[in-house]
DNA sequence: TTACGTGCAAAAGGTTTGCAATAAC
DNA sequence: GTTATTGCAAACCTTTTGCACGTAA
């Protein structure tokens, strides 16, 4: 994939947000996340592209970005707030290994599908759901994790 | 006049734990309560019963409850911790009104039985689930946003 | 009796905010 | 130049904890 700002950038930009350096530090550091950091540890990756951040900047930031819908914030129970990166896609679920803390994303289409009905049904229009799956390795078979 | 114990103090009892005045007050708020009170609610409803219970044997009491799995906790994002006393039966889910912070609970068999299925496909026994939905009513609303 | 639970107040996280200095547009 | 944004530190809010006293079993 070609290097160019990061999307939420250009989402940002597209809204009409002022765009300054701290701004654009965070916006690269979830771009580039893999994994559901919360915020001390997205105020550490922020740190190594400017040491100058403050972590109030970092809060302040993250609930811009979520107010204007490019991220979104997840709680994983441990009474954090961590962040992704909101897709545009199917939204996605997550299954949480309750031993290790690791994040495992999923899609599904039926469950998707079967959400939407159940909130038409109900007399709502669904505008975000939250799906969270706690588990365990278990031990007949399936992958292993490490 | 013999009260008649609920289900969470009948559970306490059942596990060994020592049931003081404190607890049965906080076991019948939750039992009686119908919706899902944050930790100063629940706190103002066992003073009505007990002036003299502090905010800190509450919190005591939800966390020694929950670990015990008579009761569960909730997050609706507001930042507080929400519980309400768990179920048995099939596991239940959540749609919350965005505009009003209203909570419907429902239940659904398709859904239950495809997570159930996806956990165990991607290697895991489901030990717990969170599905909260967020809409807002979809006909005749009227409201705009703020 | 004795281990466990409670109330109080202080401490501990995580998050927000007032304000003067600074930077974007 | 004007207005929004930042960094700092203090404030805030929810939740936890140390300790002396109280109480269920």
């Amino acid at each position: 994939m070609v290097t160019k700002i990061s999307e939420i950038e250009q989402k940002c930009v597209d809204k009409g947000m002022r765009m300054t350096g701290q701004r654009r530090v965070v916006a690269r550091v979830l771009s580039g996340a893999e994994d559901h950091p919360d915020v001390e540890e997205i105020y550490r990756r922020a740190e190594k592209r400017d040491p100058n951040i403050s972590i109030a900047t970092v809060y302040r930031t993250l609930r811009l970005f979520e107010a204007a819908n490019v991220i979104d914030r997840l709680e994983f129970g441990d009474g954090k707030s961590r962040y992704e990166v909101s897709s545009e896609e199917d939204s996605h679920y997550h299954l949480i290994d309750v031993k290790t803390g690791k994040v495992i994303e999923f899609e599904d289409e039926e469950v998707s599908r079967r959400l939407q009905e159940i909130a038409q049904k109900l007399g709502y229009k669904l505008i975000g759901d939250r799906l969270d799956l706690y588990g365990t390795v278990s031990d007949t078979g399936g992958n292993q994790n490490s």
